[in-house]
DNA sequence: GAGCAATTTCTTGTATACAGGAAATGTTTT
DNA sequence: AAAACATTTCCTGTATACAAGAAATTGCTC
């Protein structure tokens, strides 16, 4: 942060600070003092971002040198990865970013309709005015972000979105379980959603902001499942995951 | 394993390995050939059969000499274990077996209603005639277990049929959770469930199976909800959950 | 005897050395 | 030229040594 930031600037990028919260210390039970959680946030940073892609290899001794730890610090963070399934590790072959199958992908979208949708009556519940407000937040944001072209951005502020709202019900197992299944909605966008768009659900994060200030559990159910329809609906499930790119197809043309 | 067991004793014995093999093992990628994935079973199932109680300390260097490995594997259990929650991490403090608070066990149940009655159209869509007689076959052993007496035993199959009816459903996503979930309630189990009898809820086994078979979904939920309802209705909440034992109330009466 | 402070001890946090397996490359043989 | 084999190299698996923090014990002062 530069010293000639000025004083919009510095409120503008607080509050986004604030609004990337939640998710990134998601499931740290101590404060992050400790080298791991700093080593742990930056990766999960990356990946989450796409800086990192699925199927990058991530090699203890190339991390331990950019981090300045020791390969102990590392191995710690990739396993930590490894259990929330956003990295893979193969016994003597090392770890890289999860590259989800079709399989997965639609099985994490399954898990999240259920518990989405499934939720929505101790979220209208639990729900408090200032509950409402953040989440109006958001959306706003996300509009902004959408509007300034920042895809990636408007990516997580969505996941924080669907995050906090279950957040409201009360459930931190839940909310936990659902943090991973958005983790892995990212790496899913990242090898199926190449051309992704978000303008198309904003609208409906809006929606069912209106549907549950008035109460409407079974709209709101409604509205939930079909917007998880169609964020999986926009996913190109048909490419083809294989481990090399695919060099027939990429030097079929006559000129390369 | 003695030489001397006879056939009959040996096929039973097999049987029930068989019949207890997939909660153990699950979440496990690569094969139980290193190390740590034969300490981890060995203190997990310890951790589910209660031999080590919520509370309990483990210091790494007592484990790392009754398995005679190093600190080193035994760090990497401690933190799968703590990351599926079943131990709790404190730093410079050392790990011990997770104690669970009333809250986490409210929200551990309510999780197990919303999952476990929310794929029960996907287990009757998928469910395979061997499917059921496996599970058939769950509920026949966790009666001859409460015949002879074996809460313990009884606890685990009962856990088990939970986890393989909803493996049916076909979301490996779910069914990991579900696990967790599960070995969890075996340790709210330990702390708010003393006197546990398993009794009551064979039977809700068998009605559960039978109307699987008729593929009636809706009463499918509705007993499922009820089965879960009455588990935590069984346990007893309000023990306060006090570090130490309350010596107030111990040494009230007149008589010690 | 009670309260506070210093020290000791026990336990975890981190680094590093060495062993060992898997894949890739180069060599030999047919 | 192709296939089997050997070697090399890169990476991870494990052990261990040392650093450092937190709690318990001890000793001191009032």
């Amino acid at each position: 942060m530069g010293v000639y930031m000025n004083d919009s600037l510095k409120a503008r990028s607080l509050r986004l600070d604030d609004l990337l919260r939640s998710r990134s210390r998601r499931s740290t039970r101590n404060e992050g003092s400790t080298k791991d959680e700093q080593v742990y946030e930056r990766i999960f940073s990356a990946i989450i971002a796409h800086r990192l892609r699925p199927g990058d290899r991530l090699p203890e001794d190339a991390l331990a040198e950019t981090f300045e730890v020791s390969r102990t610090v590392i191995r710690k963070v990739l396993q930590r990865l490894a259990h929330e399934r956003l990295v893979n590790i193969q016994a003597k072959r090392g770890a890289m970013v999860s590259k989800p199958t079709v399989e997965e992908a639609r099985n994490v979208f399954a898990a999240r309709r259920l518990i989405e949708t499934g939720v929505m009556d101790q979220v209208v519940d639990r729900l408090t005015p200032a509950a409402l407000e953040e989440l109006r937040e958001l959306t706003r944001a996300e509009d902004r972000a959408l509007e300034a072209g920042n895809q990636r951005l408007a990516l997580q502020l969505s996941g924080e979105f669907h995050q906090r709202l279950l957040d409201v019900a009360g459930n931190e197992e839940l909310s936990t379980f659902l943090a991973q299944l958005l983790s892995r909605s990212s790496l899913i966008i990242a090898v199926y959603g190449p051309g992704w768009k978000g303008a198309s659900h904003c609208e409906s994060h809006t929606v069912l902001l209106n549907e549950l200030e008035a109460g409407n559990v079974d709209a709101l159910r409604q509205t939930m499942g079909e917007h998880l329809d169609e964020l999986e609906a926009a996913l190109n499930m048909e490419a083809v995951d294989a481990d090399l790119p695919d060099f027939k197809r990429i030097f079929n043309g006559i000129l390369d």
